[in-house]
DNA sequence: CGTAACCTTGATTAAGATCAATTCTCGTGG
DNA sequence: CCACGAGAATTGATCTTAATCAAGGTTACG
């Protein structure tokens, strides 16, 4: 078999028909990442965009003086790089369409599939229903970044680290956890502190005492990558 | 005439026909906001999009303190408040969609047209052109964003304030002027300092400073919401 | 002209980055 | 299975940037 992996795990993808499926398989690649591996950086050329089938996916920044800072962490089932796709349209256009960020494979095993432009247009214009599944990941990603900028520019490091520890528990919640309404609730971080930090726009020395605040605030308590929220209610008090 | 305004000033309505543009204006309202009143807040309920046919508009964050981050600057031809729209089809939604961010006129006669979500959302399945403009103009502004978090998380006050006038520059020089190859060029600011500072991320104070600085390195000379560019090629270096 | 909004300048403070030194954790090979 | 070593995380001391606080100065407009 060529192609081994089920591309309708993939939100974008996962209405179509056994044809299109097929077609859009046909003109992708697919290949599979280390941890720390680089899938496209920044200053790339646009040549067409991914989608995860396994793993873990940073979209970042990186300033002159290696300061990074990560935009969007990505799951198995998003995709990324789209955005140049939809550049072509836009008036006063001048030089050649580059990546929005870099993109960096947080774990092995790290799998994507490399959709190029020309096919999936083709099949986007047939589709309208493809419109509104981007049209929707979009307008999820810009209320994201809405909230992340008012995070970053507005809130000190500790209320921006309470801020992600609270939409982490909805996440856990959402996909089958239970609320634990006033109990003792976890998450378990599925990056490292160092991502963490470059998340929350800071270093990990600024995390680690961020981390240590809430601790002495009684609203956490951190064992490694687990942190037990003792006081949901206080947190989200706290991020106000 | 009920509706005075031609709407096909929206680069999002451009295409339509007569008979879809009235349709449109049939079911949308029009309204003038003085210098200082609010369009909305990021906590009313979303009620409809919004076109601009006149004027000057900022989409902003406030923090509980009151300090103030603005995302965008929009002008006429440009739509907003459309994200929550395409949200409806997100899995996991609970609560109800609010707007994005607030919105507030900058301009004494700021002119809009609000289109409430049914007729538009019928409209665009039938016709798959306005789909590829909202993606064009969602593309354009997931860019925007992800260099203003670059900007703002990765660069001092000076350079950010030295990349926005690189950009107005660009601006210019796309809309008719000339590029000035080497001479002086220059830019007239059409927002207030205050409205400057916030959308660099910072303070009047401190956007004062940046100024003072930039002029001192013989970058750019200030008079008043006038900005004489100096040296280009240096103001371009500077922001590296 | 007069007054309010806008902008600038100076002095001080605070948050967080940087620098430096340990300590902790975990995967790998002996 | 244990020991080692490298990467990850923590802690402390210091420095830097920009926010805050406090006056003045400028501009624009009724």
């Amino acid at each position: 078999m060529k192609h081994p992996n089920d591309i309708s795990t993939i939100f974008l993808f996962s209405g179509l028909n056994e044809k299109e499926t097929l077609t859009i398989r046909d003109f992708s690649t697919i290949r599979t990442y280390s941890k720390g591996e680089i899938i496209f950086f920044d200053t790339e050329p646009f040549l067409g965009f991914y989608g995860i089938l396994e793993g873990l996916v940073k979209l970042y920044k990186i300033s002159a003086e290696g300061r990074e800072h990560i935009l969007h962490i990505m799951y198995s089932g998003s995709t990324f790089g789209e955005v140049p796709m939809f550049e072509e349209f836009t008036e006063n256009r001048k030089s050649e369409l580059v990546y929005p960020a870099n993109a960096m494979a947080l774990e092995d095993n790290t799998t994507v599939i490399k959709v190029p432009e020309k096919p999936f247009m083709e099949l986007i214009k047939r589709n309208p229903d493809i419109s509104m599944k981007m049209l929707a990941s979009f307008a999820k990603r810009l209320r994201f970044l809405n909230n992340h900028i008012e995070s970053v520019t507005l809130n000190d490091v500790s209320k921006r680290l309470s801020k992600y520890i609270l939409i982490e528990i909805g996440k856990k919640n959402d996909s089958g956890g239970k609320p634990e309404s006033g109990g003792i609730d976890y998450i378990e971080l599925d990056i490292s502190k160092y991502d963490l930090a470059s998340h929350l726009g800071t270093i990990t020395e600024t995390l680690s005492r961020a981390l240590r605040k809430l601790q002495s605030d009684n609203l956490i308590e951190v064992y490694g990558k687990k942190i037990l929220i003792k006081n949901t209610t206080a947190l989200k008090n706290y991020t106000k």
